[in-house]
DNA sequence: CGTAACAGACCGGCAGTCGGTCTATCAAGG
DNA sequence: CCTTGATAGACCGACTGCCGGTCTGTTACG
């Protein structure tokens, strides 16, 4: 019965998380998180000192395995600044693809508006991890000569903010494309795509079409069709 | 005894506002706004439905009066576009400063970490408001030719979201005043804003140094000092 | 006299507490 | 090497205070 405080912490914010997904945080009780682990309320209490506690510690796990993600692209500090980016940006890309799944799932519940305390906790805490990675990444394009911006910090958090600006489109798009228009869904990300790409050039002072977000219009194709039938595979 | 319901509305609501700012949105109980209105519980609950439409309503009346506010540099059609938006931060930043005091009463309480909830809903409803018309103003500065911009509503967008990204800047800049250092805060808010104004000119396509967001210097200075020095006038 | 504004007792349910139990670990004594 | 006793901390669950929301009136206005 007894296990390494580790382990049922990671049970009880396991269980939190799927709870808080499914009926978002404020519906969800500590008598709901105790009965799916089937511990007591004195353990929870043992081991986290409010249930806010509990959107902390899954907010900063997002945060660790978005960072986990990044640190990959940053270990090759023989390349160029530009190539990091858009390796970060790649990585993120088929890291997406790869989870598109769970990640769908994960999103159309995130999303919905009783779930915003527990998405802005995420969003800030992934923007707290990511912002001096792409910042650094930004300030060395500069002391290379390859990018030029007003403020490297500015210009990272410009970055990372399309992504949050993004979602909307992102609604909009799925639900466009779960009225069977593949096409129209794919066309409207892409162009929202292509946009912010044209504003990071700008940004980091690139000539036009330097910044990668997108990959191509056939992968982002693909990753619609496998978000609008998740079953397939 | 008996008022009309606008009226009351408006008192609960300001009485809400005060306690959600001075406690906290989930700290605040019903009963708090009750007893500090001297109505009752079924009083409260004739005229709102639940808690939560409290925190709908005081970010509706924010956005209302932001709006407003805006509305005005957008009566002049004849005006060109680049200076319809000049005007529009300037009007913005002269409102600021008019209203130093409350302002800062504001927030330093809303950017507490309880009053998460409530800052987001007031972000939230402002940029919804507002996005609109910017975009609008710069579409038709694309079509005077005077903007370029590969999405007039990623611009807005990015341009409203610089504001809300400069508060942690604030944030900093208002520590160290507070501590004697007016000029290294002053410094630190110029720095942030130059670099705001360097990269809307960029996403705009304008030559440099055609947007105003800061005005001179010497305004920032004041607007800092008047913060700093709230009880002075 | 009907309708809308208001009153306030009341309810179910929630977060968090508190006294207590159980178990793993380990040290000292046999 | 085994037993025993003690300590820490994992775990238990009844209990409490309070909060959001309801419901049954009561009062004032048109």
């Amino acid at each position: 019965m007894i296990k390494p405080p580790a382990v049922r912490r990671a049970e009880l914010i396991d269980c939190a998380q799927a709870l808080f997904l499914a009926k978002g945080y404020e519906r969800t009780t500590i008598n709901d998180v105790i009965a799916a682990t089937g511990l007591s309320k004195g353990a929870f209490y043992h081991h986290f000192r409010a249930k806010e506690d509990l959107l902390e510690a899954i907010a900063e796990r997002f945060a660790r395995q978005a960072l986990a993600n990044a640190a990959e692209a940053q270990n090759d500090p023989k390349l160029g600044a530009l190539h990091r980016l858009n390796r970060l940006l790649a990585m993120s890309r088929d890291w997406k693809a790869d989870n598109i799944g769970p990640l769908r799932a994960m999103f159309t519940v995130l999303l919905r508006p009783e779930n915003a305390t527990l998405y802005h906790r995420i969003v800030e805490a992934v923007f707290r991890g990511m912002a001096p990675t792409v910042a650094a990444i930004i300030a060395e394009g500069e002391r290379e000569g390859v990018f030029s911006t007003p403020d490297a910090m500015l210009a990272a958090e410009a970055l990372l903010w399309l992504g949050e600006g993004r979602r909307v489109f992102i609604v909009e798009a799925m639900a466009r494309a779960e009225t069977g228009d593949v096409e129209g869904a794919t066309q409207l990300i892409m162009r929202r795509i292509r946009a912010e790409e044209a504003m990071i050039d700008r940004v980091l002072g690139l000539p036009a079409g330097a910044i990668d977000f997108a990959g191509s219009e056939a992968f982002i194709r693909t990753l619609v069709e496998a978000w609008v039938a998740p079953g397939r595979r």
